[in-house]
DNA sequence: TGCATTTGTCTAATCCTGAGACAATATAGG
DNA sequence: CCTATATTGTCTCAGGATTAGACAAATGCA
């Protein structure tokens, strides 16, 4: 039951009933592909003749193609119908604060290129430059691709919605900076721009991946690096608030006499369980959100943790432990608060899934409220499927598959 | 932008551009009446004949009335629609611990009657029993109303989602209780159970207020009572989740090895701003949630805590105090999460907001990430104006109002 | 009284779905 | 090979909704 807003609505016109139905054929082929205009008319329940017109419509416009004739047990073979990702593709690109990456994608998600890295210039402009000319390459090693739709930036930080200025993004030591203008001008291309954690979350609900149609449910993202970013979609539509920072989950307390976080206040659920953290347990120092590193501590990473961890050094795995017992915890307040379908959870922690789990689950049954949520499906994903990117590529390519609004 | 669910999704028929251009004249009529069919066609961008076909329908359906012809200032006179709520009416029940309330209501929320209340009884059965007489009378005392359009009913409690069974309602100390059927049974009318915070959320954006119109954007409603209840509505939709017990804010962790909560575990933000909470810190007790009250303690309230305050008791004026604290620093994570476009404060500790307010404010700001964040609109719904009964006659009422489901 | 203005209704055009007929295509079986 | 059956995709007509514009009714002003 939703509430129809009487100062934003959008009123249905003689188009409106063809958009709607032309959302779903779209989404359907894109779930189920191949399928045949048949197909589409039995899942949806109405006439053949009322798709055909639809698929003729899709056909023109370049967002479908014909593929060949299916096999069918008796009678006339269906045609196969199958989104059009032949020509079209997507640029994605991940700042983090020491490399930036970057892919060629296709329209449902899938990798055209590898993946390439470049370091991040602390200066936002040196980093337009970088990525323009980066991109004019990448183009031009795949000639096949005729047309680009658009360039999708994901970065850590705060971003404004209307006019997509990055507002802060404390590792990269950026404040206000209009990333999305100078990308426009330098590229060419249309250039949307997204907080990570928010993008992952919106390529888990959008990518095509095991169920094929993407995440159904809520969902939400916790991306769990040098700080921890969430992102949240609700009803199939992300969470963003009235001021777009909605789902910072990271500064939600755990307790509040906690460890110092970097946000300024005490005992963020961020500040037990960012990298950073389980790093400074590691090494027996409180956990200060800037405090002096020595020499020998300042290339160890989380990775390296990890490893010793499975190596048996006690310290090691009982830093690991801490921070699984305090991920729980804090996924419990997440799931609390939200009751999604589903957590997917990003970072280097997720390297050490196997070793974490139990603990993680225990904690969270801890201080859930029913059996059915300490359930709750949790899905850990791996650096290597890449979120951010595909966060990045869904930025451009979703839109074209997004429901009409209406009312 | 939202994803079109592929394994449940709604075609768009011939009657779909009606139904939702009949919902947009409708919920306009509602925010604005009194208005006229040009004042509508002005405001949708449409042509007036287009208008007039779907106030026919409504006018037919009696869901619309003509009023008499308004004023103006040149050409022909505007005849006057309103939103008809003369003859039709719900009735509104808020079961609590101790009392029931009872209320008659018109379909925009207005009440036609006083409330009446009498005591709880322990057995579900008698409850009913009460109910279903109490109705017959109310409706018998207002023979103006022709037709009732159902009972909304609101508990302390988790309701399925489904069969509206009444899982747990701990203070009623009920467990999987099917009031929903019984009631039905015995009023022959339509019965609708909810969640009493979850309700009082759909009443804030439901009913109108002072802007006339519900309220606009994401909001959240915190009722501060027994316990802590809360109701999100996101997009002018319900927060709900996967089992129907998405909003447990109450329920989110403030200080790890904090004070016990009724729920089990320790530190809930419940277990620090709860009135149990706040009467505890004032006998100086440990806040326990099921500790032996004394005697001389049995019958002391909230509110005479609150008079206590306001008479210059400094023991009283420092519950209040820490707890308003409290109240501002579990806020927070309610708006880090969900950046909501206003929040909603009931219960008991409202009667005082004028003492605590800026305590609970500079709590907030402690621990919000931006201060734009710190300064949500946050609005306390005096007891008087009996948000749970409000909420309970929208859950009758709203659905009429609803947009039509799409895509 | 004549003119301008506004409201509400009515008609024709256009677009979309709903229902069903039809040709094309393919298999199964005699 | 021929016929019956089944399936796909197209086409036509009917029904219903919005869009555009004409028109009568109602009202104030000069």
């Amino acid at each position: 039951m939703r509430r129809v807003n009487p100062a934003r609505f959008r009123v249905a016109t003689r188009a409106t009933s063809r958009q709607i139905n032309r959302s779903i054929v779209l989404n359907l082929v894109r779930a189920h592909q191949p399928m045949s205009r048949a197909d589409l008319a039995r899942m949806m329940g109405v006439r053949r003749g009322a798709v055909s017109l639809i698929v003729t419509d899709l056909l023109r416009d370049g967002l479908l193609f014909e593929g060949a004739t299916g096999e069918a047990v008796r009678g006339r073979k269906p045609t196969f119908l199958y989104v059009d990702s032949r020509r079209r593709a997507v640029i994605a690109a991940d700042i983090r604060a020491t490399e930036t990456f970057l892919m060629l994608a296709d329209v449902l998600g899938n990798p055209l290129s590898g993946v390439s890295t470049f370091p991040t210039d602390r200066d936002p402009a040196k980093v337009v430059a970088a990525l323009a000319t980066r991109i004019a390459r990448l183009l031009a090693d795949h000639p096949e691709v005729v047309a680009c739709d658009g360039v999708g930036v994901v970065v850590p930080g705060m971003v404004e919605r209307a006019t997509m200025r990055i507002l802060h993004a404390p590792t990269l030591g950026w404040r206000n900076v209009d990333l999305h203008e100078a990308l426009t001008q330098a590229t060419g291309l249309p250039v949307q721009i997204e907080n990570s954690g928010r993008a992952c979350a919106l390529a888990q609900a959008w990518v095509m991946r095991d169920d094929r149609a993407g995440t159904a449910g809520d969902l939400v993202f916790i991306s769990v690096s040098e700080g921890v970013g969430v992102g949240v979609i609700i009803q199939g539509e992300m969470l963003r608030g009235r001021h777009n920072i909605a789902g910072e989950f990271g500064h939600v307390s755990l307790s509040l006499d906690g460890p110092r976080c970097s946000c300024g206040a005490n005992g963020c659920w961020e500040a037990y369980v960012s990298n950073r953290a389980t790093l400074a347990r590691y090494f027996g120092r409180q956990a200060e959100p800037s405090g002096p590193i020595r020499a020998e501590q300042q290339h160890f990473t989380m990775e390296d943790l990890i490893a010793r961890a499975r190596a048996k050094d006690a310290k090691a795995a009982a830093a690991l432990e801490a921070t699984a017992r305090y991920l729980g915890l804090g996924l419990a307040s997440v799931i609390n608060a939200l009751d999604p379908a589903r957590v997917y959870i990003g970072g280097e922690i997720t390297l050490a899934w196997d070793l974490i789990e139990s603990t993680v689950r225990s904690a969270l049954a801890e201080r859930t409220l029913t059996a059915a949520a300490a359930d709750t499906d949790i899905r850990p994903v791996a650096a290597s499927e890449y979120p951010r990117l595909q966060g990045a590529a869904a930025l451009i390519a979703a839109p074209a598959f997004a429901a009409p609004v209406v009312a």
